[in-house]
DNA sequence: CCGATGTTTCAGAATTTTCTGAAATATCGG
DNA sequence: CCGATATTTCAGAAAATTCTGAAACATCGG
């Protein structure tokens, strides 16, 4: 491995970290080495610098593609791929979890809707049944808050990332205005108004 | 595998989605089945019902205990330890999130930190030392908000998830109430108002 | 069409992870 | 302390995955 020691550091320990997701080492190290590159890469630069088989590189760039994690990017007068990340963080962190949901939330929806459907032969199932139901409950809320966010404008996540629980604040206050006063029971549903 | 079919289904998915997660097929197995069950479980009955053996449950419950997924009970009169998952699946979902933030995320925040005290040896070093900083004040912004939101009641994270990016109406309906009207920012915001 | 350059595929090797059975350890009631 | 019951540990087997080198495939300029 032939690198700064600072990018060495960071690429070793993404390389390990894959582990924790669902990609290999091969993939995190190339991912974080795209991160870091401030010039596009092709294959053989990236063998160059981790040190692992041509092939495996292809390979990993094959995945980090399907995660649609790089971009690919071609240099006038050279056949050669090259390939970077976004510069824009944000939009890294925006198809990162559009795409983990797509692999880790969608299929399960997707099999809790089948098995909802099922008429329950037993009490076991029946209670089977409703512990499913709050789980797909649960992912559609999840989901739901989450495609609305996802379409926010980076400028106004950050601002309502940054607000953070003070949001809670401003919810009360919300209530104070549209509430009527003393009406207890209207109020979590008023809170889904508009 | 003794299972009832519906039962079973969600019980081999988990343990198939369990590779996508950090953890094994048996322990998503074994995680899957205490979910849907009415009753707490001691190791012999997941043995059973799972047909795995004794001693790949031992260590799945090990691994889940590591994981704060499981509660441990004992029955009066009975010596072996018997198993649950909150009732709450809100509670589930907080614990899920804490436990991979500080697997995924807290390591590689200690990684940050550290490299980006480092004096950059060249203009590549400070290029990638930049890109660190952008992806350290990512996280910070996101867990920040994070610790925030777990603070919050189910009830009203219920309510932050069910307004959605509705949100961004009322952060707006609170710029027009506290900022000084004609003032820079706020003249900016307004601009992009419907 | 050819040779040069670049990329992908794939069978098997290497490595890592998971799983098992047997043995060790722990804890209880008597 | 003993025997019965319950749990954990751990070395090696089994399975899954990652990785490599060689070959196949693709595309270019001439």
């Amino acid at each position: 491995m032939n690198l700064p020691p600072l990018v060495q550091t960071f690429v070793l320990h993404f390389g390990e970290m894959g582990s924790r997701w669902g990609i290999n080492r091969t993939v995190g190290q190339i991912y974080a080495l795209l991160y870091l590159s401030k010039e596009p890469l092709n294959a053989e630069d990236i063998v160059e610098r981790i040190g692992v088989s041509r092939s495996n590189v292809s390979m990993g760039l094959k995945e980090l593609q399907a995660w649609n994690l790089v971009r690919l990017q071609h240099k006038p007068g050279d056949r050669r791929d090259y390939f970077a990340t976004p510069d824009d963080i944000w939009q890294i962190v925006r198809t990162l979890v559009e795409e983990r949901k797509k692999r880790e939330i969608d299929p399960t929806m997707t099999l809790l809707r089948e098995v909802l459907m099922q008429e329950p032969a037993s009490a076991e199932e029946r209670h089977a049944q409703e512990r499913m139901r709050e789980m797909h409950d649960l992912f559609e809320l999840l989901t739901g808050w989450y495609a609305d966010v996802q379409r926010l404008d980076t400028e106004r996540l950050v601002q309502l990332l940054t607000l953070g629980a003070k949001v809670q604040k401003i919810l009360e206050m919300k209530d104070r205005l549209f509430l009527v006063p003393g009406s207890k029971k209207s109020r979590r549903d008023d809170a889904k108004d508009k």
